[in-house]
DNA sequence: GTAGGGTTAG
């Protein structure tokens, strides 16, 4: 252990400590000892108790280090009030660290800065909110390094409002060339989805460094728009800025979030030279791409390669295969992890019971539920929602609305999942019935829970019912998205009426996307309409949409009405744009095997 | 003592 004794430029006296009443703790003790031993004549008053605060690792600790602050009459030293108050704070001691600075008399801003980073290492956002405004009621001016935790505590809660007037304030104390408050500022827009005054601030920096474009870059993944991200990405490269590891893994994500496998491959190869492809962390976006794409050879010998094997490697892989059609092998690899005694968290049960879902298996959603039920997690409403998802794809509403019933605080991804679950299964009257239940109960609808109403009534032949359920969503507030649009038309189609299908299209309010035009390819399908289906056909082909499925659905267009060179024509354009019929699978199961 | 990332249900 090494103690070196620090000329502070305030002066002290030699210390006559009563050592002995500090000993209730050997370890304590020995530290103690040992520093007295060394420094016997006059030590730094400060540096003693910046000691003693780092070796100090209980509360009775600091009350009998405070109680010798008051002795030796260092109670309203700032210095060392700030140490004791942050160490307060390591130790979850927060309302006796809050104490200590509430009884202080001259509150200098490092003693306010310790209070905030406090609040904000134990991320009570809301107290450094409270913090910061009772600061300013004191007169106190905050520096530097004050305004990084506020705009932290803006973010995360996230308080836009409040934000929006810290930004004013950073511009009135002058802070506004500080590189390091610019970045802070832009943090804090990407956490607020507040993508245009994002991009002023980025616009603005003088100087926009790696954690700058990182920061742009990862504000486009999160609004998904990865296409956007990437073209950022390259516009950083060619400003002379290079990619560090954490800015590697974002633009993975964004390879990742669109399945964009050969860039994906370019940037891992990129990694590789910079040499980062040992970095864990980064590894974790490796796997994930891999999986997610489907590369289920090379996502496996990163991770056997890998390491640093923690639990979000685990689960890289689990949810990458679980979301990529290996649901089995991210199930094998859940058994694996608990095998070897790996404790799974949240997030792993989250992907696994995904992976059941996607089997189909009554008997392995069963497995899993009794897995989640023997866990710490069987209460978690994430967990729980997935639970309910799963029961419904493997056929049984009865049972999902068994773990419905069961799950205590119901929230609007909860109800929205189980009228979901009605959905799909065409229990159309019991999820518009839910949806009365979930008003009663005081939730407010959302987007997902109108798709889920309108997907109900679609599979349950319930026209009317579906427009109602449409023409009503403004009311709640909800703005109808491309994904209601293409269900609405996936109702009509269902119902025969093409041509009904096919003006709602045309009376759109917004260009209808990918996902409507497929609705009314499909339709086409199994209707038999060529014509319609070829209009569908040539808008996903212009919205470079026009995928493996819809190619499928063509063929089968034509072939059903003996336009045999329709066939040819679209086995021609696959094999020219090198496309791959996915291959498709189904599953029964018998007596549970 | 200050800013960036990855796994994550409907």
């Amino acid at each position: 252990m090494s103690f070196t004794i620090n000329s502070h430029h305030r002066s002290f006296k030699s210390l006559h400590l009563p050592l002995k009443i500090f000993i209730f703790n050997s370890t304590f003790s020995r530290h103690l000892t040992s520093c007295s031993n060394r420094s016997s004549n006059s030590i730094d008053a400060e540096s003693f108790f910046t000691f003693l605060l780092q070796k100090s690792t209980r509360k009775v600790h600091l009350s009998q280090i405070q109680n010798h602050l008051i002795v030796h009459g260092l109670q309203s030293n700032g210095f060392v009030i700030t140490k004791f108050i942050n160490r307060s704070f390591e130790l979850k001691e927060i309302d006796y660290a809050r104490q200590v600075f509430d009884e202080f008399p001259d509150r200098h801003v490092f003693l306010w800065n310790a209070v905030i980073r406090g609040y904000s290492m134990h991320k009570m956002f809301d107290k450094v909110i409270e913090m910061y405004s009772a600061m300013q009621i004191a007169f106190v001016n905050p520096d530097a390094f004050t305004f990084p935790y506020v705009l932290k505590a803006c973010g995360d809660l996230p308080e836009l409002g409040f934000g929006r007037a810290v930004h004013a304030q950073i511009l009135r104390h002058g802070f506004d060339n500080d590189a390091f408050l610019r970045n802070g500022l832009l943090s804090f827009y990407v956490k607020c989805d507040e993508s245009v005054s994002a991009r002023v601030v980025f616009d603005q920096m003088k100087v926009k460094d790696v954690v700058s474009w990182t920061l742009i870059v990862s504000g486009y993944v999160q609004n998904g728009e990865a296409v956007e991200a990437l073209r950022v990405l390259r516009n950083m490269r060619e400003s002379g800025v290079n990619l560090d590891w954490i800015a590697s893994v974002s633009a993975l994500k964004a390879c990742s979030d669109i399945g964009d496998l050969n860039q994906g491959r370019c940037l891992h190869g990129l990694v590789i030279r910079m040499g980062y492809e040992l970095e864990p962390d980064l590894r974790v976006a490796l796997v994930s791409l891999y999986a997610k794409c489907g590369e289920a050879t090379a996502a496996r010998s990163l991770f056997y390669e890998a390491k640093v094997v923690d639990v979000m490697l685990w689960n890289s892989i689990i949810s990458g295969f679980a979301k990529s059609g290996y649901a089995s092998e991210a199930l094998e690899l859940f058994n694996q992890m608990i095998g070897r005694s790996i404790r799974p968290d949240a997030v792993t049960i989250q992907s696994s019971v995904l992976a059941s879902a996607q089997i189909g298996s009554l008997e392995q959603a069963k497995r899993m539920e009794c897995y989640v039920n023997a866990s710490s997690y069987r209460h978690d409403g994430v967990i729980r929602t997935a639970l309910i998802d799963m029961y419904a794809k493997c056929g049984s509403v009865e049972l999902a609305r068994r773990v419905f019933n069961h799950t205590t605080t119901k929230d609007v991804v909860v109800w929205s999942a189980m009228i979901m679950s009605y959905g799909i299964n065409g229990w159309g009257r019991d999820a518009l019935a839910l949806f009365h239940e979930m008003k009663m109960a005081g939730v407010c609808p959302n987007e997902v829970t109108f798709l889920g109403l309108i997907t109900a009534c679609s599979h349950s032949g319930l026209v009317e019912e579906g427009w109602e359920v449409f023409h009503s969503m403004r009311g709640y507030g909800v703005e109808p998205r491309q994904k209601h649009y293409g269900s609405i038309v996936d109702m009509l189609g269902r119902a025969g009426d093409l041509g009904k299908a096919y003006r709602f299209i045309e009376a759109m309010p917004v260009d209808p996307g990918a996902s409507v035009w497929g609705a009314l390819l499909s339709a086409c399908e199994v209707h038999r309409s060529v014509w319609l289906g070829e209009r569908a056909a040539e808008r996903l082909l212009s919205l470079g949409a026009f995928d493996a499925g819809h190619h499928v659905l063509m063929s089968n267009l034509y072939a059903s009405v003996g336009l045999w060179g329709g066939v040819d024509r679209v086995r021609e354009l696959m094999r020219s744009r090198g496309v791959c019929k996915d291959s498709g699978c189904s599953a029964v199961e018998i007596c549970g095997a």
